[in-house]
DNA sequence: GGGATTCCGTACAGTAATGTATGGGCGGTA
DNA sequence: TACCGCCCATACATTACTGTACGGAATCCC
């Protein structure tokens, strides 16, 4: 049992004996509101509450709302390039490569609720926010060229590469938007995968 | 000129000679505020600024805040499905069927900025609305199910129709997501649509 | 032409969210 | 140990939005 004179402490934190917060933390919380209810519903008081502490913190880690949403879409930004280099394709066996890659944008998406939550967000946000539009047209486009060096090595004829790169990423992204919520198609999303690797892999110059 | 004595008239509605506002009055004052800035934008000072009213009138046609935005919901699913009926493949021309549809799906959804941008709102506010999720869900097994009989009457193989109608429905939708508010890439959707045409018309049984 | 109904304006209360000013505890540091 | 900077609490002012109560003008209906 604690001292009664533990009031002298900061009283609100009594519970969490987390030292103190880091902006990442702030960001941190931001994710799950975000996923929640878009960026509409990411609200100062909210992270605060969840986070256990006042405003008074938040204003101090940031400077207003907007600079919080500005470090959210840069660090946003920041990991799904470090997460494109990390898979980035070696050509040592483009097969298993593009197996893995749809498993990732397909199936494992229905997993990580959390990360598809966010990114649909980051997506919607982006119709009405300039940043967030050039941020995610800036991953999109990573993201196709990915695809098209996949597709290379695939050996996919060269006239070829740029549409199948687009047609198959906007089905990963369509797939993710009609998905999103719904339970029990993961079998469908298999069929889906299927399908494209079919498609792909008949489509070679060979 | 008017007499001087029309001050008597409700002063605010001066300018508009319009009679008297409707329910779907509101409703389309609705779908620009959501084209706009989504759900989370559809504020009733706003609509009734726009229409030159107060939000008295607001009050009258609508119960509350949720009474609207199950309205605009309902009546855009209404219109979606007499929408799909105007456009049911009759299988005459598969086809020139297969290219109106990609057509409208990609190419004029560029130009019907109105309609993708509330499109995409709805689709958004599904994530965390289950009335709206439910819309969404079922306008969405509709189309497919269009799409499986446009390709059924294309004469693709019995065990592809319900993927290639997945595929296809998948694509169209993350055309329209990545698309949204991007400009000068109606070369790729073109070609996109074409690539879809030629992975349809090959994939026959015959 | 008088009452009832329709449609909208006005005024009020209440809530929620942001931003700012200010102070205070706590740890490092000379 | 006394000071200083980091981190957070508190209090206040402001704005925006919702919902409701009430009244009033216009029109319909007999």
């Amino acid at each position: 049992m604690a001292k009664a004179s533990d009031k002298r402490r900061t009283p609100s934190r009594a519970a969490t004996n987390k030292a103190q917060l880091t902006r990442d933390d702030w960001l941190d919380a931001a994710a799950g509101e975000v996923a929640a209810g878009g960026f509409s519903n990411l609200r100062v008081l909210t992270l605060a509450k969840r986070l256990g502490v006042t405003r008074g913190s938040f204003y101090w880690h940031f400077r207003d709302h907007e600079d919080l949403v500005v470090s959210f879409l840069d660090r946003w930004r920041d990991r799904r390039f470090v997460e494109l280099d990390y898979m980035r394709p070696k050509g040592e066996n483009p097969e298993e490569e593009l197996h893995q890659i749809l498993q990732i944008l397909l199936t494992d998406a229905a997993r990580n609720i959390r990360r598809l939550q966010v990114e649909l967000a980051v997506r919607d946000f982006a119709r009405r926010n300039e940043h967030a539009a050039r941020i995610v047209d800036e991953v999109d486009r990573a993201r196709v060229e990915q695809n098209k060096l996949l597709f290379r090595h695939l050996g996919v004829a060269g006239d070829q590469v740029e549409d199948l790169a687009r047609l198959m990423y906007m089905a990963t992204v369509g797939s993710q938007v009609v998905q999103a919520g719904r339970k029990g198609n993961e079998a469908a999303v298999e069929r889906i995968e299927q399908l494209v690797a079919r498609l792909a892999l008949g489509q070679r110059s060979e």
